[in-house]
DNA sequence: TACACTAGAGAACGATGGTTCTCAGCGCAA
DNA sequence: TTGCGCTGAGAACCATCGTTCTCTAGTGTA
């Protein structure tokens, strides 16, 4: 028998993959009991509703996307380096089997109208990016506006990867970004 | 009683409003039959599935999307202009109330995945506006790559505006893109 | 008037979904 | 051993959905 913290795992774990394969009403929670091995009593006792469960996901997803940024990061010397880290991060993400996009974007698309709960979370996600990016533009001495700009670049190459499954876009992004940076930078070539 | 062209049109628009503004699966059947004041037996006899339904209204959208960025750029005297354009339009759309994203996206995110028909649309989409994107890129003299770099700014536009309701979106993606465009010019300054 | 045909309204159908309930089995305290 | 409480498996429940069917009313024609 799992611990509440291991079920809780397992779950949030099996409905992550079911959801960002499938897309979240496609996938019934009968299959979710399936993939984590829980019971549907078990899981309605950890998560009073299914839009618990994927807010859950997406806090989940949240986690690892920062963890993958700072991990990205961590090898860059320079803000600037650290700030092109993250296209280097999403064109790992893009080569992995099974890419399928942002999972806050899709989430949004799809249950942002209908649920407050899942769209708080993703705006919640894309503004902790943001205020990321700008802390690093900031080190870099460059004004705020340049942060939004790649964050810009980094959201239109995640939309753009899935739909087209162009390999290349993560690399084109990275090349925009270093434009911008560029020009931001007080002219002293 | 309507004939069948203006039925469709009706049913189509119908569809679409509903659809962008609640997602495709959280809209029945019946809500389109109410909201196109056409009966189900027809709209079946329209369209043979839900899905086709979806598909025609995406390509809709497509059309209206083309007639939208053309027009912006009829206003604009140079390739660059007619680049740039692209944001004004973005701008005016972001602005408008019920704003909620590309539908592409969303539809890609929610239905991507279960249906191929769906995804197709999708990807017939972006890349007819990458393509067009390619050739004022051409025509003002620029390598290709600056054409995709300039296409992710306006996607990753459309979905941070929508996300974030940031209403100053779309004037940053235009000036990323200035840079992008001055930084591919042979250094003439 | 009688008839054939069509279209719309909405009931019906079969499937599926989220959520709850039942029940049989197990561990454990006394 | 007896009985209590908890658990998992899955049936049950109720709503909803995509799709089809029925029935009624109206139209045009002879």
């Amino acid at each position: 028998m799992l611990d509440d913290v291991s079920a809780r795992t397992a779950v949030v774990a099996a409905a992550d993959r079911l959801f960002y394969a499938r897309g979240v009403q496609s996938v019934g929670m009968d299959a979710v009991r399936a993939e984590a091995g829980v019971s549907l009593k078990r899981i309605y006792s950890l998560f009073p509703s299914k839009d618990d469960l994927v807010v859950a996901v997406l806090r989940h997803r949240t986690e690892q996307w920062d963890a993958g940024i700072a991990r990205a990061a961590a090898g860059a010397a320079t803000p600037r380096g650290r700030l092109l880290a993250v296209f280097d991060f999403l064109d790992a993400w893009f080569r992995e089997d099974g890419f399928r996009g942002c999972a806050f974007i899709n989430s949004f698309g799809e249950l942002g109208a209908t649920s407050p709960a899942v769209a708080a979370a993703v705006r919640e996600h894309k503004e902790s990016f943001q205020r990321y990016a700008r802390g690093v533009v900031r080190e870099a001495g460059l004004p705020d506006d340049v942060a939004l700009q790649v964050v810009l670049l980094a959201e239109g190459a995640q939309t753009t990867a899935a739909i087209t499954q162009d390999v290349d876009v993560a690399r084109q992004a990275r090349r925009a970004a270093e434009a911008i940076l560029d020009a931001a930078v007080p002219a002293t070539a």
